[in-house]
RNA sequence: GGCGUCGUACCCAAGUGGCUAAGGGAAGGGUCUGCAAAACCCUCAUUCAGCAGUUCGAAUCUGCUCGGCGCCUCCA
């Protein structure tokens, strides 16, 4: 079983090809993190889950994985086409929006979302990476990485920063596609300003900027690094010159992946990774999430309006990656009708006792194995998703479990979280919060409680009428009664 | 203009050369519980945007047409 090849599409060659570690076993994977000047949404968390889906899936073969994901605090910005650099830094941009006027400064602000970035991580129940580095912890190597380059002729100093000359590496281009010379210098165009670059196409690798709210000091003077070089230098920092994987969104493709590329290349001369995943954008109602369309989610907005963490990560993966997903409300309603399902199989493999033969026989076990076989073939989620909903079926199928069929259960629900991170129970801190964030239930408790003991009354004396009369109005109040077996009954707000 | 991707039932979504086109939601019918909820059972695409072609055989390959979406410009 641990020999089985895991497939995943490249998007190098253009193909599905089996992931090969460098050394057998043991994966280095670095993912492209956020840029901490907001709040994440549900499309940044789309591709995220995707890089803890290859760790989760590989490490149900059986293998050491290592994984690095970063955050860039930093010199992301908002002009950086390919080549320029010359918009403003992301984060100076938050901090004199309207919600940036609450922080003191930058760094602050940083922190604050970066923060904001890893609640929600684990709301969504990913794992949580080996190592997670910040841009501005790694300023020494990026500037010693921009020296490096520079000496070897891949890069230039102007009066304005240190630029990679892209002409410096004929094969800049091979990622993305966009090798046509005369298209890139035209796209360049119409966004160029620093005229201080030899070629429109070179992109900064370190900007002078005296003025900057984050700024080092270099052998060029005060100023900040490039976007793209962070990575290329944490990644090398942690994983070595060259890694088995690196992931992000499909818009990292050009051009910051491309930009990383040539930069470590002509840093080591070693291919920089020998596998590439791109995740494909979140649509949500067929369009392209944006503020001005109004289709604008972050994860934030959508757990404190009460969505269940879980439901959203199963929405969140119940396409394929490869495909662009679209993303509706009806989506997270399906989703939460799954993660319930799982809960109810939970709470019956754990109710489970008595003796008896384990009536599940191999079933269970065969489609897990159908579920990870799924996850094996290029991160296949809407089939292993398939068979998981499957064997919660089989199980809840069932009224009441003996202990052989329970701990088969529990085994199997176990394996799925393991790979799929949906069927986790210990979730109490999660709940919690999202229930504070609710908003307060029109009727209040104790009137509920009255109306349930006047309905209880009614149902022993047989006057169903009255106990449906009840019902209904307290069901206009917002609030869903549930009887139970027992007897009890206890109450929701819808 | 350059590069790319997709078009499968009311909705979401697998399948990418060959048994009856996964799975879920919704909907309809039923079992069960006084009712409701949950759970369970049944029904729900002779058909895969359109046209032409390759093939013994195509949703799956090729060509064209139409349409969606994306990157090249801030975005995962």
């Amino acid at each position: 079983m641990s020999d089985r090849p895991f497939r995943l599409h490249d998007t190098l060659t253009g193909k599905v090809k089996e992931l090969i570690p460098l050394e057998p076993r043991h994966l280095k994977f670095y993912s492209c993190g956020p840029t901490v000047y907001s709040y994440a949404h549900i499309g940044n968390f789309r591709s995220f889950l995707t890089a803890d889906l290859v760790v989760r899936t590989a490490k149900a073969i059986g293998w050491d994985v290592t994984w690095v994901s970063n955050i860039t605090d930093v010199g992301h910005l908002t002009m950086d086409d390919m080549a320029d650099a010359g918009g403003e830094d992301k984060l100076e941009g938050a901090l004199r929006s309207k919600e940036g006027e609450r922080f003191h400064n930058v760094w602050e602000l940083a922190e604050y979302y970066a923060a904001a970035y890893l609640e929600d991580w684990q709301r969504l129940n990913l794992t949580e990476p080996d190592i997670r580095p910040k841009a501005t912890q790694h300023v020494r190597e990026q500037i010693l990485a921009a020296e490096s380059l520079i000496k070897s002729g891949h890069a230039y100093e102007t009066s304005s920063g240190v630029y990679f000359s892209v002409e410096s590496r004929p094969d800049y281009g091979k990622l993305s596609g966009n090798t046509d010379r005369e298209s890139l210098i035209r796209g360049a165009r119409d966004v160029v300003t620093d005229e201080t670059k030899r070629d429109p196409a070179d992109f900064a690798i370190w900007k002078k900027d005296e003025k900057h709210l984050m700024q080092w000091f270099s052998p060029y003077g005060w100023g900040f690094p490039g976007w793209h070089i962070e990575c290329s230098v944490m990644a090398r920092a942690y994983l070595g010159d060259t890694l088995d994987l690196h992931s992000g969104g499909e818009d990292n493709i050009f051009p910051h992946h491309e930009c990383e590329i040539a930069q470590s290349e002509a840093l080591t001369g070693k291919p920089f990774a020998n596998h590439w995943l791109h995740t494909r954008f979140l649509l949500v109602n067929g369009e392209k999430m944006s503020k001005s369309k109004g289709n604008f989610f972050t994860v934030r907005d959508l757990l404190s309006q009460g969505t269940h963490p879980l439901a959203l990560r199963y929405a969140l993966i119940s396409g394929v990656y490869s495909k662009q997903l679209n993303f509706t409300l009806q989506t997270l309603e399906d989703a939460k009708r799954h993660v319930q399902r799982f809960e109810k199989a939970l709470q019956l493999a754990e109710s489970a006792q008595g003796d008896g033969p384990n009536v599940f026989g191999d079933s269970l076990d065969d489609l897990y194995d159908q579920a990870l076989e799924a996850m094996l073939n290029d991160l296949n989620t809407a089939v292993a998703l398939a068979k998981s909903i499957e064997g919660a079926k089989q199980i809840t199928k069932e009224s009441e479990l003996n202990a052989a069929s329970g701990e088969a259960a529990a085994r199997f629900l176990d394996q799925i979280n393991r790979l799929l991170g949906i069927v986790n129970s210990d979730y109490e801190a999660v709940a919690v919060k999202v229930e504070e964030a609710k908003p307060e239930p029109k009727a209040d408790a104790a009137w509920v409680e009255a109306k349930i003991a006047e309905r209880a009354a009614a149902k022993k004396a047989k006057d169903f009428a009255l106990a449906d009369a009840i019902r209904k109005e307290v069901t206009e109040a917002g609030v869903v009664l549930q009887d139970h077996p027992d007897g009890t009954t206890t109450w929701s707000v819808d």
